[in-house]
DNA sequence: CATGAATGAGTCTTCATTCAT
DNA sequence: AATGAATGAAGACTCATTCAT
């Protein structure tokens, strides 16, 4: 549990650093107790707040879960989105930025792939929690996917599939984080993106050594 | 000897009969409810019985859930192994019907990844869970990675990795799964099932043609 | 408190049982605390029973307060009806016998009539209120304005206004059970009975003697 | 909704000026929401303030609705007493104004009604908002009930009962009132002040032509 | 074996009230 | 005087579990 500090904090704070810190509390809740075992009371109490005031800043606990989720998406999104940015970066350099995001500790730790799964575990049944991801996973998928089209025609690999490769990208992105999360002693940030560097070297050798 | 007409449904059925009766009850209410909106009024309902008699099978909810998975668990154990139990398959054909039977839709469709997902999503917070699972997927990846290691040897791949190759393949398997669960439209059994035998055929191009 | 002796009744009852027993419960908890002050575990002490039992019979609260309105709304319509529907009543003994149903105490006590301004005070916010007793009150409305049409053109009253004391009477009625409820020492049964009377038979002399 | 404007108050005001307005909200709340629906936030709101206020400048929920009761009271009771202060009016003349303070839009709406019963529904369950209105209309009883002895005497009705007669206006007043709230379709302000003239022609006919 | 009414603990949610600013 | 964030108690509702029939 990464302890939420209510020492120094004012009785009174702004909503926005209320709501901040209520988020972070959700995180770690649910990464403890499951998103069933997740309760208001046991947010409260990792934020060193009172239950009501949770609903106080967030309407109801649906709503604080669907902005716990939205927010762990956006901060994702910004971690690739911000790292292809830089400029001057070759396609396989950008495809190459975009799997360490993924498999960054400081963007992405097992607190943060419990709570993924988490709501993938329950992405069927709430549509609600779908909307939050769908649009942030295919805007991943169709940029990867451009990303392998374009090292696939500059670099004149003629039998290359970019879109299976973008594909199976995803695929090893989130098998990769379901396993480091549930093996955590056979699977690691290094070697998740050694595996993947190295299917990518499988399928474009000149570019990505 | 009672000469009263039976129901084409007994009222009364073996016990074995009853347990098969409401695991299946069960997976479809967690790939519709989802894990937290799975009750056992919901079961019942789905099984055409009464509440009591869930638990009159199953002591409690938590040994429902965990036997459900258990089935599930065996199901797919039993599936994969059967397939390499063939007589006179090649290490590179073990490997191959080893993913068939991952993407095989009578063994494995979108409702069961649904409720393997339910529970890798809470699989933190209850360690019950992981019991019924780690074994078996250990299992099947010191599987793979033994079959990876011995195509190498046979083949001669001097530079392969076959643990970081098992490894990929457990992503591989977990990542299109959870792919073809959200996103299904965009991920396909067929699909998934192509772009591993690419990434094998990547790595032991002589024996995956 | 008119209390729902818990004491003989089995374990389990039937469902219509323990509905008619958590109704009764229900008018003495409004009676006593006020609508707003009512809850179901008020409702569930008086009934002698557990709390959840009040959501198993009755879906929500909202719903329990309907049928309770939709129970006493009955009970004084099938009074009155029931009244007049005796042989051989002239239109005048037939308004007699809707002012005794009206005020006689083994059908309405100051218990019911408290539950009745329970509702009528949140009449305007609570739509689903009126629907319970808008029929209920515009039949019997209807059916006093008939009556007096029927005794003024029998009896030769030329001058008289049936459907203002139609109007007259519903005011009379509600008036009299307002001030029952809230002064009883200044206002009885039967001298609300006896003005009632005397306004009728200030109307139509001939027929209420 | 009737709006209290909060445009170009300033942003502090005397109190008495402050608990005016609360109490307008305070109305406007019951009238919408019901006496169960009324929440400080709500009231607050209306009135343009903030939460906080409320408790300000009356101490409790419960102080703040007695208020509002008593504020309803005395400003009816002013309305009929000032009307029968007038110099020169004639005993039946008297009760005339009385009638038509109770039924005179300006005073009396079906906002301020429906606030009147919210109360009347709870008068049972709270003791505290019967002492707001009990004097109030026992002195209009006894005021009526006086001066219909006044003119029973004075025109040799020898056979009236001031009173039943007393108390029959009590009623007809409560009485016409609610179906003005409940079916203000049906029931008029005039058509209440009609009939309850037309009940007193029918006790005096010599002093109400 | 089977039923389904009954229980009661747990949780979300609302809201009067307080209080630092 | 005024604000609005914060508190915590109270209540509706859900649901696993029990048990008499």
């Amino acid at each position: 549990m990464s302890a939420i500090a209510p020492d120094k904090t004012p009785r009174t704070a702004a909503p926005e650093v209320r709501r901040r810190q209520l988020i972070a509390a959700t995180i770690d809740a649910i990464a403890e107790d499951g998103l069933s075992g997740t309760t208001l009371a046991g947010v409260a109490r990792r934020a060193g707040l009172s239950t009501g005031l949770v609903n106080f800043h967030f309407r109801s606990k649906d709503i604080l879960l669907a902005e716990t989720l939205d927010h762990l998406a956006q901060e994702l999104r910004a971690a690739w989105r911000d790292a292809i940015a830089a400029p001057g970066l070759a396609p396989a350099q950008k495809l190459t930025v975009i799997v360490d995001a993924h498999f960054d500790p400081a963007i992405i730790d097992r607190r943060k792939i419990a709570v993924w799964f988490a709501f993938f575990g329950e992405t069927q049944a709430r549509a609600a929690y779908r909307r939050h991801t769908t649009d942030i996973d295919m805007e991943r998928l169709d940029a990867s996917t451009a990303l392998c089209r374009e090292i696939a025609l500059a670099g004149g690999y003629a039998s290359a599939d970019p879109e299976g490769i973008g594909r199976a990208l995803e695929a090893l992105f989130d098998g990769f984080w379901l396993n480091m999360l549930v093996y955590p002693h056979r699977f690691s940030h290094d070697d998740a993106k050694a595996q993947i560097m190295a299917y990518l070297a499988g399928n474009f050798p000149r570019d990505f050594g």
